[in-house]
DNA sequence: ATATTGTGTATATACGATATATACAGTTTG
DNA sequence: CAAACTGTATATATCGTATATACACAATAT
């Protein structure tokens, strides 16, 4: 399992968790019904509580990206690649259309958005 | 004192106050000693409490975009156009990385990401 | 069968950030 | 100098996040 937690970001770590694993979900990485690891395992890997990776999972299985059997595990949900695109660009709309709010408060302009971006988005 | 407090954005509110009364002072809306309205005015306008005006109020002068005059008021910073332009360069790059960071996440090519802003930029 | 080990779940608690009401202190103004 | 205005400080309430610990269910080894 794939998971970088920053303590800097100021954004929840069950949120970290949950945007990372339904990325790597909606991107393909992971297949249907993959098993996920147990919440124990991936707290004790994080040094985090198991009751927080729960929270992330739970999230998950709302968004419908995965699901529970008690007492096996959690596993990834059978959905078509169209499905699993619709959700990436919902996810991305949304983000994009609150972003935007904040540059058009600043009186940002489209021209020194897309600008920023091509200066930045190679790095990091 | 053009404000607007969303209760849905998840944001909290000294936040949204202190983002556009900033946004205001960078754009220039707001000259060099205006007197920014009383808190307590602020307050009763948006109904919220005095403390979350004042919240918003210390984290612009934390900025350096406004000071205190204590028995008079608020006022706005005296600040070179040269210098509210870095910060307006310095505000929208730090949210830039920041939300990039997302995008790359969900694998959101460059083009894609232009090609939404295109899209969503003259609506909302 | 049943004890053991592994899975997710529920309860009760701690902590910090946000927001509040109310009382306080400094400055202007009549 | 009193009244009316400014910002300030203290003590409190509430909510979201994160936690430890105890619980319930399923698989599996004996």
């Amino acid at each position: 399992m794939d998971i970088v937690i920053s303590n800097t970001s100021g954004d929840p770590i069950y949120q970290q968790i949950f945007e990372q694993i339904s990325a790597q979900i909606i991107k393909g990485q992971l297949p249907s019904d993959t098993c996920l690891p147990p919440i124990r395992t991936v707290a004790k890997e994080l040094r985090i509580s198991v009751i927080t990776v729960k929270r992330a999972w739970e999230e998950l299985e709302h968004a419908g990206l995965i699901y529970t059997m008690a007492g096996k595990g959690c596993f990834v949900s059978s959905l078509q690649p169209n499905v699993l695109n619709a959700k990436r660009n919902q996810l991305a709309g949304e983000k994009l259309a609150k972003d935007l709010e904040y540059y058009k408060t600043l009186g940002i302009s489209l021209e020194e958005i897309i600008a920023m971006l091509k200066k930045n988005y190679d790095k990091g």
